[in-house]
DNA sequence: GCGGATCAG
DNA sequence: ATGGCTGATCCGC
């Protein structure tokens, strides 16, 4: 990163760094960079093969076998000692049981910890209204006007915070003070148990902060991107993610690009989104490896009996099930149909597991589970998917509003490119950008913070942690510049009602496929396709799941593509599960 | 939409 | 006897 002056907003250079990382892939031919990347990745278990991943879990096995092995009572103190420190050793538990017979095991007890959680949210409150919880333990809060107001440092609000916290529930919690929640969450760990540090609102400061900061510190960053960025790039700082974009955009995604490069320049989120809605509801259960059919299925049926009773506490409905199995051998395989109406009854979620599962039997698993999503969004209502689209579109009277989460912030303060946001965030995916997303830039007058706390109850609450961070009043948001170079964005849930016709007597009209006039049933299959097509995207437009027609429409030319070859070939193909959903023929029920 | 995978708490 | 479970997201198809 070249000079920068104090007077620069971030963003700036952000968007500096990534046209130069653009720029600095344009005079070189891919095939040129994969060579080095290749060359570089020599070396790295990470690109060899797909049995990297085998080696790698027969490796972690024998690891663990050969540490348990060792293990001896006299290696007990070490631990205890280590925990004395809040050291945590990350052990499984039945190495330690197997270090300590007669050790306790203390059972989880969540209404505690929720009403130990609700008592520091009380105090967040007091600093930050709006602040987000991200988990029991964790929050983030925007106490920038909370100092203005008082004249306190960030330093003197963050020890203030602390004291209150532990004064009105006991715990003691560990605060980070950042310019952004991505910093912040890194800094609350810094001086962990019960500590606190202060990362000044100052570019010089961050630059610094973050040039010498390991990947993986950052949250999104985890074991295999960092293994990748690593062994095969060489990257271990963040100033590095920087120095090495070029390489960084010819092996990722944009949106992963977006990412790496804006925490290279210490960017983060400020905003406080809107509240996000949960979006599938799972149950799983792990055994001792059978493949015993009747065992299997009664399992299932205690798993469907679980989730639907969980469903019926929420409330909800859903209509995607998707069954999830863990062989013996440790694969993990994911099958999932979408049915046209919606399900919540243990009888229903098991008549569609089952046949789930059948589709893949006979099988030895050690774990299945069950997920339900695609929600029905009026809770107890009705069952057909189009009357709750309806119903939705006419309570919203607004399609953006859809559109749900991370885009609210944008109208607070953005004064200036407040139309480019809101047509950006409704014609771009959200679901895609949701983590690697928006890189928003606090003023320079801004001040966050971020909190993590850990209980020092002997009773298991241990190590509940808090984060905060915050908002803004000045938003500057990025992406569109960059993404809007990649032009294609524009749909319109066009109302081409044409039925396909067959140019020259054997093409497509539509989609361009071939298809001789001898094929009378597939011609047939394939007009009854495009025109569930149709309906399906006139629907769409009403559609309460935005993202989801978004992501179709901006893939649509590949799914398409794909549509059609699993319809011709799917009938007879092995995976394809015949079970009543697939609504690519509308008429098709059961 | 589906399936495999990663990440976080 | 790979820690297990829940939930979210991404990517390629």
């Amino acid at each position: 990163m070249g000079t920068t002056s104090d007077g620069d907003r971030p963003w700036q250079s952000y968007h500096t760094a990534y046209t130069n990382a653009k720029a600095g892939m344009e005079g070189v031919d891919k095939e040129k960079v994969q060579r080095i990347i290749y060359e570089m990745s020599k070396g790295s278990k990470y690109f060899e093969n797909e049995k990297r991943k085998e080696a790698y879990i027969r490796q972690k096995v024998e690891n663990l076998r050969a540490q348990c092995a060792k293990l001896t009572d006299k290696d007990m103190p070490h631990f205890q000692e280590a925990r004395k420190f809040g050291v945590r050793a990350a052990m499984p538990g039945f190495i330690a049981h197997k270090l300590c017979p007669d050790l306790v095991f203390v059972p989880t007890n969540f209404e505690k910890y929720t009403y130990y959680s609700e008592l520091t949210r009380k105090v967040f409150r007091r600093y930050d209204s709006d602040f987000i919880a991200t988990s029991l333990d964790e929050a983030y809060l925007n106490i920038t006007e909370y100092c203005n107001e008082r004249g306190l440092s960030g330093e003197e609000v963050a020890a203030e915070l602390r004291n209150n916290v532990y004064e009105e529930t006991g715990l003691t919690c560990s605060v980070g003070v950042a310019p952004n929640r991505l910093l912040a969450k890194v800094c609350s760990d810094i001086n962990k148990p019960n500590g606190q540090y202060i990362l000044p609102n100052d570019r010089k400061a961050v630059m610094t902060f973050i040039s010498s900061l390991p990947i993986r510190k950052i949250g999104g960053i985890g074991k295999v991107t960092e293994t990748i960025l690593k062994d095969v790039l060489g990257i271990n700082t963040c100033e590095e993610l920087l120095q090495k974009g070029a390489f960084l955009c010819a092996l990722f995604s944009h949106c992963s690009t977006d990412f790496f490069l804006s925490v290279g320049l210490g960017l983060g989120r400020t905003d406080t989104p809107e509240h996000k809605l949960r979006k599938s509801i799972s149950s799983e259960r792990t055994f001792s490896s059978t493949g015993d059919e009747p065992l299997l299925l009664q399992k299932l049926a205690d798993i469907a009996e679980t989730l639907s009773n969980d469903m019926q506490k929420e409330c909800i409905w859903g209509r995607t099930l998707t069954l999830k199995l863990k062989t013996a051998s440790f694969e993990v395989r994911t099958r999932a149909v979408s049915l046209q109406k919606f399900i919540q009854s243990k009888e229903e979620i098991l008549t569609y597991a089952s046949k789930l599962l059948k589709a893949e039997l006979p099988l030895s698993l050690r774990l299945m589970g069950l997920r339900m999503s695609q929600f029905r969004d009026d809770k107890c209502g009705p069952l057909d998917p189009r009357q709750k689209t309806l119903a939705s579109f006419v309570v919203s009277g607004d399609v953006t509003a859809s559109a749900t989460f991370s885009d609210k912030h944008q109208i607070c303060d953005a004064q200036t490119d407040l139309s480019v946001h809101r047509e950006s965030s409704a014609s771009n995916d959200d679901k895609i950008s949701l983590s690697y997303e928006k890189n928003d830039v606090l003023a320079s007058d801004q001040l966050s913070c971020g909190l993590r706390y850990a209980s020092t109850s002997a009773d298991g609450i241990e190590n509940m942690g808090n984060e905060c961070s915050g908002k803004c009043d000045y938003v500057e948001t990025e992406n569109e510049m960059i993404r809007n170079f990649s032009g294609h964005k524009t749909i319109a849930a066009s109302s081409q009602k044409t039925e396909p016709s067959w140019v020259d007597g054997y093409i497509c009209s539509i989609c361009g496929i071939e298809m001789p006039p001898s094929f009378i049933e597939e011609r047939q299959e394939h007009s009854d396709y495009h025109l569930a097509e149709m309906l399906q995207e006139e629907e769409s437009v009403y559609v309460t799941e935005h993202l989801t027609q978004e992501r179709s429409v901006r893939k649509a030319p590949q799914a398409k593509e794909n549509a059609r070859k699993k319809q011709k070939t799917s009938p007879k193909g092995g995976k394809h599960i015949p079970i009543d959903a697939f609504f690519i023929k509308g008429k098709k029920s059961l």
